[in-house]
DNA sequence: GTCCTGACTATCTTTGAGGA
DNA sequence: TCCTCAAAGATAGTCAGGAC
């Protein structure tokens, strides 16, 4: 793709182009050693073999803009239809930013990465802000492929920062193969097809077979998977976090649902809260808490699946907002926190791990009850 | 006018069916 | 024969349209 020819824009050295990769992969790794912008640096250099702390601006920049938040809620006319057209908000661009000699058209080095931080993934669907350039819209609005029956019945504008959008917490297990803490549940998707094509993960006799590898093993359970049943497993490492809005919609999945529900629970204990219940917990990855993260969490139950483990632990922080607010990577624990992870502030990429490392058992060989 | 239902949205891939 | 598109699976917010 474009890879190397990084140098050759003449803007983006050789050296940063390094140190962003390196600052990707250190990211990437989620160590909870990581709780400070010092860290990073530490570790790039180590990473590296040579000094990167003349370029702390930049890094800090990078990071900033490989952490950024995701689509928050925005103006709709930033979002138009094209719901990941973050190209089009104003999130800093690290080099565009710094390097304002820049040509207009020249683009973020990201996309110069292997590894593209959580962004756009289909072009801005407007002029595009980076290219002041004439540019014109190339074409009527491209009708997605699959949404061409769609578009014959229906002409609706959609768009927004909820639904597919919003943002899911991504299980301990997960985050080694995605390289997010939390993502859409979308973007997560095609982290995990990225993951799978890289380590050729597909049955060259039928591609819809996917072969675990050892880390795809410990997240879907199972040595291999076909690809439709892999968003089913998918599920269960993709946590909400925050709680889902009620809902009064009862759509196909319900329907299917409420087949299984009725298999699993009698008809009158049906309850909305019952949505991840309904898969039968027999199937839900089950860890064994500490005392001390069951009094944190005020439970005395001291199996819960992980998902709902690292929910909490996010919920807590949301609401406590103990995101630093300069700086999206570092979480500020509070007294409570602090008591819990052992530390003052820990980095975002790390609490699963650091949860992992002090808290949870895995009930491995628990199969059901 | 309000409430409810359900389609639609994005993401990924491959296969097979159907149309040109 | 080639090309296009639906289907499978999960997800949750949005909104059109129907019912009352």
């Amino acid at each position: 793709m474009v890879g190397g020819q990084g140098g050759a824009g003449g803007m983006v050295s050789r050296e940063e182009q390094e140190i962003a990769r390196g600052v990707e992969s250190v990211l990437s790794a989620a160590s909870p050693n990581l709780s400070s912008l010092q860290d990073v640096v530490e570790q790039v250099e180590s990473k590296l073999g040579f000094q990167v702390s003349h370029k702390i601006d930049f890094i800090r920049t990078h990071i900033h803009y490989l952490l950024r938040p995701p689509p928050q809620p925005q103006p709709q006319h930033l979002y138009h239809k094209d719901h990941f057209a973050l190209e089009q908000l104003p999130i800093p661009r690290p080099l565009a930013q710094q390097h304002t000699t820049l040509p207009p058209d020249h683009l973020p080095f990201s996309q110069q990465l292997q590894f593209e931080p959580y962004a756009a993934s289909p072009p801005p669907p407007t002029t595009s802000p980076s290219s002041g350039l004439a540019s014109p819209p190339p074409q009527p609005p491209p009708q997605p492929q699959s949404s061409k029956k769609s578009a014959q019945k229906v002409k609706r504008k959609r768009g927004g920062p909820g639904g597919l959008n919003k943002l899911c917490g991504v299980s301990p297990l997960l985050q080694p193969i995605v390289g997010h803490p939390t993502l859409p549940r979308t973007e997560i998707v095609k982290q995990l097809w990225i993951y799978i094509r890289k380590n050729n993960l597909q049955d060259p006799s039928n591609k819809r077979k996917i072969i675990c590898n050892d880390e795809l093993r410990l997240v879907f359970e199972t040595d291999s998977t076909d690809m439709f049943r892999m968003n089913k497993l998918l599920a269960k490492h993709i946590i909400p976090l925050e709680p889902t809005k009620p809902t009064n919609r009862v759509s196909k999945k319900s329907k299917a649902s409420v087949e299984l529900e009725s298999k699993c629970a009698p008809k009158s204990e049906r309850s909305p809260e019952s949505k991840t219940d309904s898969k039968c917990s027999d199937i839900v990855p089950i860890v064994i808490i500490s005392d001390e993260l069951a009094s944190f969490f005020g439970t005395d139950e001291r199996e819960m699946s992980q998902a709902e483990v690292l929910r909490q632990i996010w919920e807590y922080i949301k609401v406590n907002q103990l995101e630093d607010p300069s700086n999206a990577m570092v979480i500020q624990c509070d007294e409570k926190l602090e008591e819990l992870l052992k530390c003052k502030s820990v980095s975002a990429l790390g609490i699963p791990e650091m949860l992992a490392h002090y808290h949870l058992c895995k009930k491995s060989d628990t199969q059901s009850h």
